[in-house]
RNA sequence: GACCCCUUCGUCUAGAGGUUAGGACACCACUCUUUCAAGGUGGAGACACGGGUUCGAUUCCCGUAGGGGUCACCA
């Protein structure tokens, strides 16, 4: 319920993946989008077109879906918009706002050498700003520079950061128009942000200088700014922000790492934003909490093992229907039985013990896998040591519990239980001198979910042969040496 | 270097001028138990430092240190 109009917008520039700390920006966006009834845009900053792919822009929207964070509208395409942007630049120079500069990149690179030797921070320092463009060199293309205020100093009232304010001194008379022509940056968003109304800048703090430049120029143009608000970035394990070379993931990676979605929402929400000591915080409940007042200052890092964690308790909560069409493909690759109803009739069965016990869907896929081997099973060195050795007690038993096992009236977890319990008793040992070695052979592994509930899923006719074929034969092996 | 921002357990964080400084993940122990988990119970673990202001500061102010960000005809 809300005040109608938030217009929020994510506007990466598609030069690489979209990574975490992109990922965040986004949710916030749609978040507080969302928590006003306004609408979260996507717009694209390519407009240096060398660098944007179609792949990149394929990763960003992909990785956006898999969150869940659908945008309202069409995608703004900034390189779309030139035209618009040349304009704007064009009467600002009319309106003597903006001049042509004709230095070339060795002068401004000379100049900041300069500056830089003399201790001085290595800004544009407006040589061209009054000359007189009579004075103009041939054969050099101007770039268009904004004329900014050089007194005084440039406020903004960040949601985020509080009031900040940065002498305009501190500032200088940046490029509008490239010398090809082209837009940069910092006018387009200018540019787009207004034209399309929006009205909350959501973005990583490493724009906020960013935000003094464009606040002069809406001033310029006499338009009104957005909100700002600059959310801390995420930092990588070294403390230091996310990039290509420094742990920055792309989005994807979680989910081939068997993440969902809506834990990575609400792990990502959790990094600089809190609402008291809540941890487990569903969309919803988002939605109807997130605001901005809540999100911290400082920079976060993202940890790993709190999202595995957050992921278990998403996976238990849920549904068995959603975790079967997620793992299925996955055990598919390698075990084709997955794929057919026999498959999915035992995955199901188990799912619902199963999935306490997995962190990720790739850890549920294995912990399930051996549903669907083929016999006979590979044992794991540890599960083949509870079988002990061929003719040695432990698979005799085995042998002697298929037997008992084969006639079972029902075959539900139930019953499976009191039979292999009364099996035990007369056998004189504890559940566990059956059930561990049941369960290797069952599952070739020495830890599994719980055995009646894996026998269940397996079926009698699975369950038996498993047995069977570590047990019987061992049996027959042994009468044959002695006989 | 200049400008800006930040600093509570290992990590993410709550918190208020007076609290046993709370929670979560991870860790340890116990419990449950057919294994492994999950669950339950308990434990260890933090206010960067120095000055102020104050009856009293971790909380407010100023420094210091440390960390981070930005300084392109990239975005």
């Amino acid at each position: 319920m809300g005040e109608m109009g938030v217009v929020t917008r994510f506007a990466p520039s598609p030069t690489g993946m979209l990574h975490l700390g992109g990922a965040r920006t986004a949710l916030f966006n749609w978040l507080y989008a969302r928590h006003h009834g306004g609408s979260f845009r996507l717009r694209l900053e390519d407009t240096d077109r060398k660098r944007s792919t179609p792949e990149a822009i394929a990763a960003i929207t992909d990785g956006l879906s898999w969150l869940g964070l659908e945008w309202d509208g069409e995608i703004v395409r900034q390189s779309e918009r030139r035209e618009r942007h040349v304009a704007v630049a064009r009467g600002l120079l009319a309106a003597g706002r903006a001049y042509r500069c004709y230095c070339t990149p060795e002068e401004l690179e000379a100049m900041r050498a300069d500056a830089r030797a003399a201790g001085r921070t290595a800004l544009y320092d407006g040589r061209w700003r009054e000359r007189d463009p009579a004075e103009a060199p041939s054969g050099i293309d101007p770039v268009i520079r904004f004329r900014a205020p050089q007194e005084g100093e440039t406020a903004i009232d960040d949601l985020v950061q509080g009031p900040v304010r940065i002498g305009n001194g501190a500032l200088d008379d940046m490029v509008l128009l490239r010398a090809d022509g082209t837009p940069t940056y910092m006018l387009s968003v200018v540019v787009d942000d207004h034209d399309m109304g929006i009205t909350h800048a959501i973005r990583g703090d490493d724009h906020l200088t960013n935000a003094f430049r464009q606040t002069q120029l809406f001033l310029a143009l006499s338009w009104q700014p957005p909100f700002y608000a600059h959310i801390p970035l995420i930092h990588g394990a070294d403390g230091a922000k996310l990039s290509k070379r420094h742990g920055a993931v792309a989005i994807g990676a979680y989910d081939e790492l068997g993440i969902l979605p809506e834990a990575m929402r609400n792990a990502l929400l959790r990094l600089g934003w809190s609402h008291g000591d809540d941890e487990i915080i569903d969309t919803d409940q988002a939605i109807a909490w997130f605001d901005l007042d809540a999100v911290g200052r400082g920079a976060a890092r993202f940890d790993m093992e709190k999202l595995k964690s957050l992921n278990g308790h998403y996976i238990r909560a849920s549904a068995d229907s959603a975790l079967l069409a997620a793992i299925e493909p996955r055990l598919a690759v390698a075990y084709p039985l997955a794929a057919t109803d026999e498959g999915r009739r035992r995955i199901v069965t188990l799912l619902p013990e199963a999935k306490t016990r997995a962190k990720t869907l790739v850890e549920l896929a294995d912990r399930l896998a051996f549903l669907v081997y083929e016999r006979p099973l590979a044992m794991a060195p540890k599960a083949a040591r509870l079988l002990g050795e061929e003719g040695g007690e432990a698979r005799a038993r085995l042998a002697r519990l298929a037997g008992a096992l084969r006639p079972l009236a029902a075959w539900d977890e139930e019953a499976l239980e009191s039979a292999v319990r009364a099996f035990a008793e007369r056998e004189g040992v504890g559940l566990g001198k059956i059930a561990q070695p049941l369960r290797a052979a069952l599952t070739g592994a020495e830890a599994s979910p719980g055995i009646f509930a894996v026998m269940a899923a397996l079926g009698r006719e699975e369950t038996v042969a498993r047995v069977n074929a570590v047990a019987i034969i061992a049996a027959e092996r042994k009468a044959e040496a002695e006989g």
